[in-house]
DNA sequence: CTAAGTGCAAAATGTTTGCATACTT
DNA sequence: AAGTATGCAAACATTTTGCACTTAG
């Protein structure tokens, strides 16, 4: 569990770097991976998988898994600590699969009506629309 | 995705027949396999997991995923027919693991709302909002 | 009779682990 | 020098798929 890194690598500066450029968007293990092989500086996939567990450890990044099936993904929310007003919602296509990410002040307000009228306190992080993105409805 | 099942067999009773009976609580698919095991009556892996994931397609369980390397658990929520109208959401507490449906008029917005500012057909049924329950936000 | 369901074993997937080597401090 | 980090390949666990066979309607 305690898997904080110690030493400031090559390999952990290229990934956090990576990830805090990819702020606000959904990236996987193997997104990383893809990236590190076309900048020529390529990482093996444990040592980014172990990173990722770190950072996520750390609170640098957070960790969503969406489907057992498709990949977890990873994005970057900061080294400072967020207090509360960040609500990040996510939509999941049943059709083809696409993660829709939203950052909606409308969306923010059911966090505040399930805690207020349903005494229900929402994890936002973790929790996923299921429905059919806009693309599925067309081509049906 | 069109995964409903047609025919009335009598692997799909045994399974929905313990699904039912275990309402309420997590259901993994090796859950089930073990169940049939013991019961004399075995059920292929293949035909277990193909069930669950009609059952889900047809809103009759639900399908939490807790963690990538766990398995992915189930849950009994009914056979009535829920009319086009109908929004129902499920809350899901992370700790004590209960739950909690909601009929609310405010939630049907949120459904609204998706689709109209969002374009996303929001599948309720299958949304399940994670977050803590009442009882565990006292329990702390 | 036909379409749908079954079950086995094999494949696929995403992730983790063992271990020898290389790097940070 | 000592403790970490790395990277490869092999191991893992869960879930999916191909295919021949059976069964429900």
């Amino acid at each position: 569990m305690n898997t904080r890194s110690k030493y400031k690598t090559k390999q952990r500066e290229i990934l956090l770097g990576y990830l805090k450029d990819k702020s606000g968007v959904h990236v996987t293990a193997n997104d990383v991976c893809e990236y590190c092989k076309n900048q020529g500086s390529s990482i093996g996939q444990s040592t980014i998988y172990r990173h990722l567990e770190s950072l996520v450890d750390e609170g640098i990044i957070n960790k969503y898994i969406i489907d057992a099936n498709s990949p977890a993904c990873f994005e970057y929310v900061g080294e400072e600590v967020h207090e509360d007003g960040e609500v990040c919602f996510h939509c999941k296509c049943e059709k083809c699969g696409k993660l829709i990410h939203l950052h909606c002040d409308v969306l923010k307000d059911i966090k505040y009506h399930l805690f207020e009228d349903h005494k229900f306190e929402l994890n936002s992080m973790r929790t996923v629309f299921y429905g059919v993105c806009e693309d599925c409805q067309i081509h049906t």
